[in-house]
DNA sequence: TATTGTTATACTCTATAACTATA
DNA sequence: TATAGTTATAGAGTATAACAATA
């Protein structure tokens, strides 16, 4: 859960620029994340809706770990989690027998679509925005990443 | 670390809303939350961080769990590790002996100041913007939480 | 009796190191 | 010899339950 929310618990002095006002806002907005919320939901554990998330198709293990930024080792009992739900299954590599693939079932693809869905849903507050600042919001924000 | 990151590094379809792509952007820029590098850069481990977020003044062990939403038991072993390294100390409560009252001792506000500065910098992209868009932005998120 | 904080215990997530089976 | 994955083990973070001191 989340030890991290910074703003509206700790009363924070005046932020003194609008970078710094603007930041304040935007920090009391999104933090928490509201994926945790979703996994917990979902009776996931965060590193298994980790996996989940990354197996958007049949990925090696070693894979897995270096997008999740864990061990291979970690990898191991993650996998064994989804097979023993029925969500995924290790199959052999046609080129390298040392390799396996982690390839979702049907019923993981289906879980990880619902999840995913659930997951890129614009939280409420910005739903409520007008479209005028919807889309205000949407192009400052693009050219933030140009 | 974050396992949470969603944009970038999985390909999403189009988010089909302004509100969805202003989302999808925005969780890009804010996910993994920087507040989480501060802690490991300061050798601070995520807990110990939390704890030392929420001490602005000394608060009982049973109110530093509820703003760190966890059980009691583990403010024990938290405190404990603040106390080993000089940050805070418990002290009796003047009106109830079965209330211990945590208080940072000059070291642990000094290294919570520079720590809560540091947490409220706003980001390189939020700085990055124009004047303009910094304005912009903070005016539409402040329209969000009214 | 009820409450505050501690201890005992257990489960999850993480990492390192030693091991296996391939290459 | 090197690599992919597993196992053994350990440390941190979390929770529940039983306990001591105090109310």
């Amino acid at each position: 859960m989340s030890k991290t929310t910074e703003t509206k618990r700790v009363p924070s002095p005046a932020a003194g620029s609008t970078a710094g006002e603007a930041w304040e806002v935007l920090a009391s907005l999104v933090y928490p994340p509201p994926f945790l919320a979703i996994a917990q939901e979902s009776g996931l554990r965060p590193a298994t809706f980790g996996a989940l998330r990354v197996l958007d198709e049949p990925r090696a293990m070693s894979e897995i770990a270096a997008l999740l930024r864990c061990d291979n080792s970690n990898v191991t009992g993650i996998v064994d989690g989804l097979e023993a739900r029925g969500l995924a299954e290790r199959t052999a590599s046609p080129g390298d027998r040392r390799v396996k693939l982690i390839a979702l079932t049907a019923e993981g693809r289906r879980l990880r679509g619902r999840l995913m869905r659930e997951a890129r849903k614009p939280p409420a507050w910005l739903e409520g925005l007008s479209s005028d600042d919807q889309r205000t919001l949407r192009d400052v924000l693009r050219r933030a990443t140009a």
